[in-house]
DNA sequence: CTGAAAGCGCTAACAC
DNA sequence: GTGTTAGCGCTTTCAG
């Protein structure tokens, strides 16, 4: 019942057989191309809707090198971000006549240095990476060096000679940690899912992860403000509960936050998760503000302040930009993505007796 | 600077010569298949290696006839639950050597037609679909006859010989709506986002979607008390917050419901910001149960009573169930996938002052 | 407009 | 173990 074998289908030849045509000609009917008097047009759609003919298009791909299939390799797709992010790609694509072939690495390096190998063996016409490490771009200098189209997504490697489409946060950032200055907060914890083992500093080289951005802008604003923000607070591998939960514990037992910043809506999740069950509450206690925007965020209380960030756009706009590069179209210059912070009510003043600046 | 050209990169036929050995023998080492001496490996290797050879997979394809992708066919890629199954998925198509090719559908039926018609054009070996809607099975009754591997994904066409991946919710159902029933619910609304224009009763035809069985379990568990249900409580195409917005306006103006169901988390939250904009209060004003859970369920207040099923498990069966008729294997018979009520505080008693049966 | 023929890069017989 | 040969199904030249 399983397994009939798969029959082969009509090819072109068949096709091309039955309507007493050149194979030639069959295809150039088929494909639409080329020159083919109406005759010829309608004996051959006749025979092939009698045959239940059905391209091959790798056999197209084949001869032409173009397979219209774009690579996707993002990190995490069960986060609601990148299925946004994918949907934004992927609307984008059909509307060119492109598909996509998606491919996770659950911010895994080895496993993205093989998602692009394998997609690039499949030829695909081009790529859209999250690229998960700066450390690690060699894989990626070749594909570029390959001559295949490759758009960087979310994150920005600046070594490479790649596009990317990133949102700008720094003014979103700076706005929402000068709050937090503000309001009295001298210990600001951020927790990011990105892969980091090293002790980390704020030298350390994040290359361009959002990130890096983030950490930097919040870095700069504590400078401006002739204050001392502590490394030690920024903690990253935040991908699962335990992790948080891990997290969590360390940061309270010292001295600890009282501002904590999550990277995403699964962070920040987990996050409130670990803190409610710590009966720590918000903003009494300490002050939560989290990257991304979903409805849920205004549905819990206090209702969350968070940096939104047009995430479907950069999605369609990854993918538009790829496709020009494919076709030699020339990128037109878009105004930059803009995070945007949203105040709500879940950053409030510190504590008195949680102070310690 | 966009567009050096692709370079033709080095192929079997190449490596074969600078190894100084056949295309065969380079192929076979190159693919480690059939019989090769360490000297002809090491010598290929290294020409490969020297040349930058990258196989081109589809070629491969081409003669083997296998392609080593799984087509996936979604209704909604941005909503968590299909994340989370492609995430599934996509772990367990890795691990057997299988990559995803990703279409996107939007519940709309043209869409998925097309994009069944491309994966296969495509030479995907098998394909995982939900399927939008039960009038139109051409397109996939025509993959079943062409012997191509099938398995339908959280939904059910019945009249399809093909494999499903459905989570069972009877029971979950039953419990829920039996909780709402003693509680003194008789009017429960129920929002999904499936493509639905006609007019709803409860013998419409809604075949396998997994909303039949919800709505089936509610209406049985209504009749078993003998009690009634009003059909026009059941409400479909929420797929945009206008859309659920203009559905608890109609909903709210007549005869209100006493508790809603929202099918999943994006309706939720859809409709638990309608709802809060109206200053509905839950439970008080009337009763809420969403299918689904996610952690920002229990942040807000009060926590959802859910109907959690196992979606990630469900992602991963699929792929599992299609790669073994792929490759022949006899599909191991699995227990079933059990959705569960979890009990929370967003069911409450019926107020009062609103009881209207 | 139409057709014949030559591949795209790889694998699968089939010999040696 | 190794090499030769013949395609997979399609799209191109390039002639007519």
């Amino acid at each position: 019942m399983t397994r009939e074998a798969r029959r082969r289908s009509a090819t072109v030849a068949d096709v091309a057989a039955a309507a007493g045509v050149s194979k030639a000609q069959a295809a150039r009917a088929l494909g639409s191309y080329g020159q083919v008097s109406q005759a010829v047009r309608d004996k051959v759609q006749k025979a092939a809707k009698d045959l239940g003919f059905r391209r091959n298009r790798l056999a197209a791909t084949m001869t032409t090198g173009r397979s219209n299939i774009l690579g996707v390799v993002v990190s995490e797709i069960e986060n609601p971000h990148f299925g946004l992010a994918v949907r934004g790609m992927s609307d984008t694509a059909r509307a060119a006549g492109y598909d996509l072939m998606l491919l996770n690495t659950d911010e895994n390096v080895e496993a993205e240095v093989d998602a692009v190998r394998v997609l690039t063996e499949k030829q695909v016409d081009g790529l859209i990476v999250t690229p998960s490490f700066p450390g690690r771009t060699e894989h990626l200098q070749e594909v570029i060096d390959l001559g295949i189209p490759l758009v960087q997504f979310d994150r920005q490697i600046k070594d490479l000679d790649a596009e990317a489409v990133t949102v700008d946060f720094s003014a979103a950032t700076s706005a929402a940690i000068e709050e937090l200055i503000r309001t009295g907060h001298r210990r600001v914890a951020y927790l990011s899912s990105l892969d980091w083992d090293e002790p980390f500093d704020w030298d350390a080289d994040l290359d361009g992860a959002p990130v890096r951005q983030r950490i930097h802008g919040l870095h700069q604003a504590f400078v401006i403000h002739g204050l001392e923000a502590d490394p030690a607070l920024i903690r990253f591998n935040a991908r699962s509960s335990a992790a948080v939960s891990a997290i969590v514990d360390d940061l309270l037992s010292g001295d600890p936050p009282t501002a904590f910043v999550a990277s995403d809506s699964l962070i920040a999740q987990r996050l409130l998760g670990e803190l409610a069950r710590r009966a720590v509450r918000i903003p009494d206690d300490v002050s939560f503000l989290m990257y991304d925007d979903f409805e849920w965020t205004t549905l819990i209380s206090p209702r969350l302040t968070v940096i939104a960030q047009p995430v479907y756009a950069a999605g369609a706009r990854a993918a538009a930009k790829l496709i020009a590069q494919i076709s030699g179209t020339p990128g037109t210059t878009e105004e930059p993505l803009e995070a945007t912070l949203i105040r709500r009510d879940s950053i409030g003043p510190v504590a008195v007796a949680a102070h310690s600046g």
